[in-house]
DNA sequence: AGTTGTACCATTACATCATACGGTACAACT
DNA sequence: AGTTGTACCGTATGATGTAATGGTACAACT
């Protein structure tokens, strides 16, 4: 399994790692089972921060494309491949755009848009115009 | 109709305009059809920038609470008393806050969610991890 | 003792955006 | 000539979030 990490590249490094380790296991350049790098070993094999690897190691687990068994170590997840071919992105893509679309079409503004959405991710409400009689 | 502005006042100053002419006419301080002050006249008399003041009045005639009528002036529009109850930020939030919750649900992060929801609202597609097969 | 993943504390640089401001110009009216 | 709303150019500031870095610490194992 080779990485290969680009600084001059606008795709985040923790995100490359991501790409980089499905793709790997879409190409059967590992498969279910085997062993990873540890955190920490990746990092300095890389020359990345251990944080920076942890996170792509967080994200790959919450797809279920890796399994981390604690002081044991890091596993490619049994359903590893169906996985990996997963676009999640995709899929929030989409759902997202079906809101932001509803709410464009009744003369929302994009400015207002963003300011709503930043109170719901905050879980802030009522910014802004409260004049609620 | 007495308007008051507050520069401390976190509450940006376009929105204290639309805030305050909404409880004037729900107030009853002014009625359909009666005429609001030009846009120069009312930025000069509250010591604002005209784009400001241009602003609110933008977002008052989408909400439906008054009229333009280009070279003849503005007016309060004839269902303004209705249209200022309406809360439409609180429909975006709820919208927003329904999509973000399913997502949410799916394990899928914050910050994913944010560059998502960037990514969708100015368009552009596949930004970050671009592994499909 | 050394390693595992993980969870905190933190700072830095960078990008994006909202807000508010200023100037200039236009057509259509009084 | 003066006024209306509107549209375009622009700049400046403050806020916010991402990405990436560093250090420290923990329990559970080999």
């Amino acid at each position: 399994m080779e990485i290969t990490i680009n600084i001059d590249d606008p795709v985040p490094l923790f995100s490359q790692l991501v790409q980089q380790i499905k793709m790997a296991v879409i190409n059967k350049k590992i498969s279910p089972g085997d062993a990873l790098p540890s955190i920490r070993q990746l990092a300095n094999d890389l020359a990345l921060n251990s944080k920076t690897v942890a996170k792509a190691y967080r994200l790959l687990e919450r797809d279920s494309v890796i399994q981390t068994k604690g002081y044991r170590g890091t596993f490619i997840h049994p359903d590893a491949v169906v996985n990996s071919t997963i676009d999640l992105n995709e899929w929030i893509f989409t759902k997202l755009n079906e809101t932001i679309s509803t709410l464009r079409e009744s003369g929302v503004t994009d400015s207002e848009i963003r300011i709503a959405f930043n109170n719901a991710l905050t879980g802030r409400h009522n910014q802004g115009e409260k004049h609620v009689i």
